[in-house]
DNA sequence: GCTTCATGTTATAAAACATAACATGAAGCC
DNA sequence: GGCTTCATGTTATGTTTTATAACATGAAGC
């Protein structure tokens, strides 16, 4: 299950299509967006392409700005939400067992062959890959 | 878990996109349609509306013509599928744990307020409402 | 009363799409 | 070889959608 998020984050939709999953006008699309709140992918010919996801953060926004929120208050949340999960990005934490068993895997690989695994201790500290 | 068909027969997709999903020309897909092996939708302005399902159907439709097969015989399959699934249907099986359980409540509340239920038969032959 | 913010409205140009007609290469048949 | 059919390409023409930019406006805050 990783398609998931790829297809979530798939830019395929005009922007005629958000206006009516999410009842905005154009006008407050590309509002949003000069405001640096969504960032929607170009085609060729220069059009808008939105995601699932975007579309999702366009209903977040819509219900930012009925709790009294103004851009620059959204965009902070966004903006705070990110760093919080750079952060999250350094640390070594976060690996999950699959990760772990794929890195182990390698390890084994590289000291040579395909033998049968024995136990074993990591030499580096585990860390994902970028 | 119910919205998941939903989204993915949810006509959003212009002609455009879809060519770029499945690397079909617009010529393609809309002889197809003259065949009568898709179906889209038409927004207000006349465009074609495609789903995530349709995408689907027309990937399939290329692996059957690489199989050798023509529209005819892709149009034959398609209609034998439905023709099952019509049968399907006016059965009295492919009920799900859920249903029955759905069904006995609805008749739990029927029979009177919130009661805590007792073992109880039902007195009708379970059938999928439409 | 003056600003700012979020949005509406209008004008203009370009891109995407619809329909329809004609063209074509491959396959099958006589 | 000629003829037909099938699936697709190509071209022409008109409509719809979108992009950008400018000006307009109502509400809120000072």
């Amino acid at each position: 299950m990783r398609g998931k998020e790829l297809r979530r984050s798939l830019s395929v939709l005009p922007i005629g299509t958000v206006m009516k999953l999410t009842s905005l006008t154009a006008r407050q699309i590309r509002y949003y967006e000069s405001q640096k709140l969504i960032f929607p992918q170009r085609s060729d010919g220069n059009r808008r392409l939105y995601s699932l996801a975007d579309v999702d953060r366009l209903l977040e926004i819509k219900d930012y700005l009925d709790d009294g929120l103004n851009m620059a208050g959204i965009r902070e949340v966004y903006d705070q939400k990110q760093r919080e999960s750079e952060q999250r990005k350094n640390q070594d934490h976060q690996l999950t067992d699959d990760d772990v068993r794929k890195i182990l895997h390698d390890e084994f690989l590289q000291a040579g062959g395909l033998k049968t695994p024995s136990a074993q201790q990591p030499q580096a500290p585990l860390q994902k890959p970028l």
